[in-house]
DNA sequence: CAATAGGTTCAATATCTATTGAACATTCGC
DNA sequence: GCGAATGTTCAATAGATATTGAACCTATTG
């Protein structure tokens, strides 16, 4: 009964591909994804290893990297038991964040790289100095950008997702932020 | 005698981690990485073998890949017969023109996800519209920031890297880009 | 407090992907 | 056109990573 018609499969599978392009588990692209169609919202480990034919480990493991990167959240349901997860508000300006991450880290290889070639040829030099300047300018317009979508989304909506209590010993992803 | 230093060993190391991390082989990091600090600035498929300690095979598969996603180009020198690499002028732009590619395909796959809940209860919405809504505008800002980048970058130095002539058969990596 | 459901951990395994290397193709000089 | 140098392809392998599943905690309920 509990059966998912062939387009939810899908939409889950397909959601695992993309992942696994970004560099991802497979696995973690199809927990978001289910958690991204189904109703309720929330689910248990139990539910996610039910419906996505995975072990109860694999689950477990996988929702704490989601976690971990901000993208799902862990929520209580006031007279239950079970832990259920749910796609976390906020979570694609999240990946964002983490891209920026990687930007920084790429500026500061860049830097790396100048400081083995001090003294060459300038002309040596250009390449990774267009590097690490794409970088920086990166690291300005990200954040900017951010802003602009979380203030052109005006009304901020926050609770009327639903009124479970985020489990507090989950921390806003704490992302160490460049400095 | 063509031994590198320590530290170019792990400039080119660290970029191949780098790469891993955007889940690329990370042979390609470090093809890239050697390109990027390497005198001269252009290499031949021995050159890298050598250096970089790997197989001609694959050498020269990844180098293929870098070529497609516009990282990398193929240039002949004058008077010999060997081709040579060297990083692409503008390759970073690149690497975020392939990132849209991505953004493209996550809004598109939160519409399929939007129709397969049509008419559902508007709550159970929200999570499919906000990745569809944040990708869209992506779609928007990152062409502007990639603009607004070329046109800061005022002097375009086009030619100054060398007079290398780029191997015509390799096309500027036609990026299927959005409609 | 015992029983049980829910969740986590971790060693073992399955699966996948990068990498090799030898055979093959191509180009260019002589 | 022959031979040497260079580059490519692809089946086999090595290596890495995701996934499982059984043992182990922990918390709740009666």
């Amino acid at each position: 009964m509990n059966q998912r018609s062939f387009e939810e499969v899908h939409f889950v599978e397909e959601c695992g591909l993309m992942f696994e392009l970004m560099g991802l588990p497979r696995m973690a692209g199809r927990i978001f994804g289910w958690l991204l169609i189904c109703n309720p919202p929330h689910q248990s480990t139990g539910d996610l290893a039910e419906v996505l034919q995975a072990s109860k480990g694999s689950i477990s493991t996988i929702t704490r990297m989601l976690i971990q990167t901000g993208l799902i959240e862990r929520v209580a349901l006031p007279s239950q038991r079970r832990d259920y997860f749910r796609i976390r508000l906020n979570a694609w300006p999240q990946m964002t964040k983490q891209h920026l991450m990687q930007v920084t880290a790429f500026r500061q290889l860049a830097e790396k790289g100048l400081m083995l070639l001090e003294g060459e040829n300038p002309q040596l030099l250009q390449r990774l100095e267009e590097m690490r300047d794409m970088h920086a300018f990166m690291e300005q317009e990200l954040p900017l950008m951010i802003d602009r979508w979380e203030q052109q989304r005006s009304s901020p909506k926050i609770g009327t997702i639903a009124d479970l209590t985020p489990v507090n010993q989950t921390p806003p992803a704490s992302v160490p932020m460049i400095g």
